[in-house]
DNA sequence: CGCATTTTGATCAGTAACGAAAATTTACCC
DNA sequence: GGGTAAATTTTCGTTACTGATCAAAATGCG
C-alpha cells in the first residue's frame, strides 16, 4: 500500500471519528502542506466518501439520527447547567446510581471533574461516558437494552441493583404531577427506579422545571421521598406548597 | 420563548445531526442572514455547545477521544471486510453472543442489515450499536466496566451470562499460539469468554490475519473448540496443519 | 401609545481558504 | 544508477468568509 493510500485511509478515519476536521489540522498531523490535505479531501469528497465544506471535511452521516438524538440536544443548555449543580453537591469518593434520561447522560460528563467515584448505572450512555475516566469504577446493571433512550430495564436489572448500597441516587423523571407525584410512561423503568432509590441513603432529582405539570401514567413515587431538587429554575408558585411540605431541598442552576 | 431561543436551540439540533452546517445553509434554513447566523453560532461556540469553523458549524463531540477510539480505527478496512462476511453467515432471527473487541464491534454494524435478531453482550459498544436497531433484541450483562475497550467483565457478568443457550457465539481474541491456543490478556475475560463458548451451539472466531502468532498471557482455549474462523486472509503455511487438525472452517474475506 | 432594548440587516475593509500551474521532490522500474 | 511518472510543495491571483460598525426593524414594557 502507497503512503498516498494509507493517508487518505486514515484522513477519511479522522473525519469520521471527529465528525469535522480542519485542512490545516490534518495538514498538521500528517506533516504535509494544506494543499497536499486539499488535493486528498476534493478527490475523496468527488468518490462520495466524505463530504467537502470551506475550510475542512466531514463525514457523511451513514446513521440515520434517531428520535432519540434529536431530543437529547433539546434544552441541552438548561440540562448542562442542571448537571453542573448536582455534580457540585457530590463529594469526592462517593458511590452513585443514576438512572436513566438525557439530564442524567449531562450529569455523568459534569462528573468528569471528579477523581475517584464509584458509578451504578442502568444508562448505557452514563456507563461509557464514565467509564472513560480513571479514577471510577463503572457497573452497568445488566438487563434487555430499551432501543429508545438505551436504558437498562427488566427483573434482572431489579435484581442486579438490589445487590448494592449506595450514598447518591441521581435520578430523572418523565413529569411531576400537580400533588407532588413523580410520574413516568414505562412502568419497568418505574420499578427499576424506586430499587435504585430504596437502595440509596439519599435521593436527588434532576429535571428542568418543564417537567412540572407535565403528564405521564406511571407513579414513580412522591416529592417526599427526595432529598433535593435540581432544576433550571424554580417550577413557579403552584409548587411552592407542595415542595415545602414534601421538605425537599430546591437547587437552581441560576 | 423568543424566537432567538427558539432558532438556535434549532441550530443546535441541526448541527448535532448533521456533525456539520455551513452558515449558508443554515441562513437559507431560517431566512435570515448570513451575519444573524455568525452572530448565533459565535456566541453558542462561546457557551461551548457547537464547535466554530472558517465557513459553518459542527458539533462537539461530547465523549472524548480515548485511546480505545483509537486503536479502533487501526486496520478498519480489514475489520469490516471480516464483519461483513460473518453477518452472511448469521441467518435471521438468530440468537447470539457478541463478546468485546473492535472486530466484534464492525460485527455489529455488519448486523444492521439483519431485520430480527437476539443479542447477548458484555460489550458496552455492541450493545449500543445493536439497541439502534429496530428489530434486535438486546441484552447487556452486568458487572464492571473495563476503562480500557467498555467490556464488562466479573463474577456477576459469568453468573449473568450463564443464564442463556444461544445459536452462535461471536468471539475475539488477542492472540493464537503456534499450537492453535487462543490466547488473551485478562483472565478475567477469558472466564467470560469461556461462559460465552460453553453456552452457545456454535462458535465462530473473528480476528484478523496479524493475531496469528501475537503473543499473550492466559490461554482461553483451542481452535478445536471454535467451529469457523473468519479473517481478511489465510494465516499462512504456519497454521495449515493446527487448522486442519483442529477441524475449523476457515472464511477469509478476499 | 411611545420609549427603551433587543434583534436583525447592510456595508465594507481585512483575512483566510481556494484552485491552477509551475517547480521540486520522491518513488519506481529497468 | 539514470530515466520516468507520480506525488508534493511553492507561488500567486481569485474567491469566500469574517468581524466591526451602524442603521433599521422588531420586541418588550409601563
Amino acid at each position: 500500500m502507497g503512503k498516498l493510500d494509507r493517508r487518505r485511509r486514515e484522513i477519511l478515519e479522522l473525519v469520521a471519528s471527529n465528525s469535522f476536521m480542519t485542512i490545516d489540522s490534518l495538514a498538521d498531523h500528517f506533516s504535509v502542506t494544506p494543499q497536499t490535505i486539499r488535493r486528498d479531501i476534493n478527490e475523496m469528497a468527488e468518490e462520495g466518501l466524505i463530504a467537502r465544506y470551506h475550510g475542512g471535511a466531514a463525514s457523511v452521516s451513514t446513521t440515520e439520527n434517531t428520535a432519540y438524538q434529536d431530543r437529547q440536544v433539546l434544552n441541552l443548555g438548561s440540562k448542562r447547567e442542571i448537571a453542573k449543580l448536582v455534580a457540585e453537591h457530590i463529594p469526592e469518593g462517593a458511590s452513585l446510581f443514576i438512572n436513566i434520561g438525557t439530564t442524567n447522560e449531562e450529569v455523568a460528563h459534569a462528573l468528569s471533574g471528579h477523581k475517584s467515584l464509584k458509578i451504578i448505572t442502568n444508562n448505557l450512555h452514563v456507563a461509557e461516558i464514565c467509564a472513560a475516566n480513571q479514577g471510577f469504577e463503572v457497573i452497568i446493571a445488566g438487563g434487555v437494552v430499551r432501543q429508545r433512550d438505551f436504558g437498562v430495564i427488566g427483573e434482572a436489572t431489579i435484581d442486579f441493583i438490589n445487590q448494592f448500597k449506595v450514598d447518591y441516587a441521581i435520578i430523572g423523571i418523565s413529569g411531576v404531577d400537580e400533588d407532588g407525584s413523580l410520574m413516568d410512561f414505562d412502568y419497568r423503568e418505574v420499578r427499576v427506579a424506586r430499587a435504585i432509590i430504596s437502595n440509596a441513603r439519599q435521593t436527588f432529582l434532576c429535571t428542568d422545571a418543564s417537567k412540572f405539570g407535565r403528564r405521564a401514567m406511571v407513579r414513580l413515587g412522591h416529592l417526599s421521598e427526595i432529598d433535593a431538587l435540581f432544576t433550571d429554575r424554580h417550577p413557579g408558585p403552584n409548587w411552592a406548597d407542595v415542595i415545602r411540605e414534601a421538605d425537599v431541598s430546591v437547587y437552581t442552576a441560576n
